[in-house]
DNA sequence: CTCGGTATACTTGTCTAACAATCTGGAGCT
DNA sequence: AGCTCCAGATTGTTAGACAAGTATACCGAG
């Protein structure tokens, strides 16, 4: 059985760590996971360890064929572009919204201030409140629907950094005055410059990774 | 053992029939869904009914707490803005890139015509064509993730039309009319024209399943 | 008559055990 | 060398069992 409180049960906890070990690196890609080292690796049965590995499966962080290991997903280069433009897509359409209210989103800037704390650090530690910041733009929505469908995404980026190992990261500098300058545009109500901004900001950091992505 | 053919297994098939009882109405929602019955209606082991109802809660068709039966998810009027809304975000931005490069999506028009042969008649009929309309939009990004996101949203659209039993509809005409206007305005390249187009149109449905969904 | 606590029935959660189906990799043969 | 076939490994499915939790019905007290 897994350490810690049960608070859903064996499954989800399995579950949770295991997605942990894929998102962070743990477990490299194309190795296999099967049943059976999961059921070991936890403790539990393996219906148990099956079930967990279904449900990654569903989300997407694992992926399988029948009577196959389930095994991590690898990102290549496409996947790292559609993953980064649907983020613009959904990101484009709450920032116009917010900016057609007026509204800033005061999560973001707290992330905001998050990044500052690393100013001249490495990219790598910053790699979460960024994520933080673009979510919350996102969640000021108060769209549930929306919401998880970017969580997916981010989930996804998470893993690609874990993959490329802090290559093709961009300046923290770079990233804390984009981030302000669409936060003042989405204040100001011009959520066409917001997003031109953030355009540039995805789109840096795809051609980026996709290339870093592409050359092991 | 489900009928048919077995490419995929057991607690797939299963899933696939429960899905469709479920956003076609077969299953009122409310009503419970116990691991026991699916084994029994479609002749499998409990865990294989198990497995079909998580992988359904999964994908948010059923809703469950811990140790109570599944069911099927009602929709409510707040539910369904958020779809609708959620259905804005991503064919807003997906009918702007379409038509910054002036790419008429001919998926869309096709489905257009089969709206066409139902002119005058009821629009229960023309819901899925209508929904295929919709997605050949998105679909014709190309982006695997876009196109999964939205899917997903169809699908709740769909169960809803079940929910509400054809009230609350709009008539063909007016359906068909905005439809054409919008692939027009991609193809001259007006992409905010269109996205007016489609926020008028989706915004109208929305208001109107919001208050059918309301009074039951 | 109403309220509250208990007990029971129902449902899910998890595990053990087993066998069938299928894929992979290598041994052996041509 | 290339192909075939077999054995090992892994997943797919089922059965049965017991534990754990929740909701509801029932009964007694006020």
């Amino acid at each position: 059985m897994v350490e810690g409180i049960r608070v859903t049960g064996v499954v989800d906890a399995v579950a949770e760590a295991l997605r942990a070990a894929a998102i962070g690196g743990e477990l490299e890609p194309d190795r296999p996971v099967t049943e059976a080292w999961v059921a070991a690796r936890f403790a539990v049965a393996r219906p148990s360890a099956k079930a967990a590995i279904e449900k990654l499966v569903g989300e997407g962080v694992l992926e399988r064929t029948a009577h196959r290991s389930a095994r991590v997903r690898r990102l290549d280069a496409d996947a790292v572009r559609d993953v980064y433009r649907t983020r613009r897509r959904i990101e484009s359409a709450a920032i116009r919204e917010l900016a057609g209210e007026r509204r800033r989103p005061d999560a973001a800037a707290e992330a905001d201030a998050e990044i500052a704390a690393h100013l001249g650090g490495s990219s790598v530690d910053i790699v979460d409140p960024d994520l933080r910041f673009h979510s919350a733009i996102v969640d000021a929505l108060g769209s549930e629907r929306t919401s998880r469908a970017y969580r997916s995404l981010t989930e996804e980026v998470r893993q690609c950094m874990a993959q490329v190992q802090g290559r093709g990261l961009i300046s923290v500098d770079t990233i804390l005055a984009e981030h302000e300058r669409m936060l003042e545009l989405i204040a100001a109500g011009d959520g066409e410059a917001a997003v031109a901004v953030l355009a540039e900001h995805l789109g840096r950091a795809e051609e980026r990774l996709a290339a870093v992505v592409a050359t092991p």
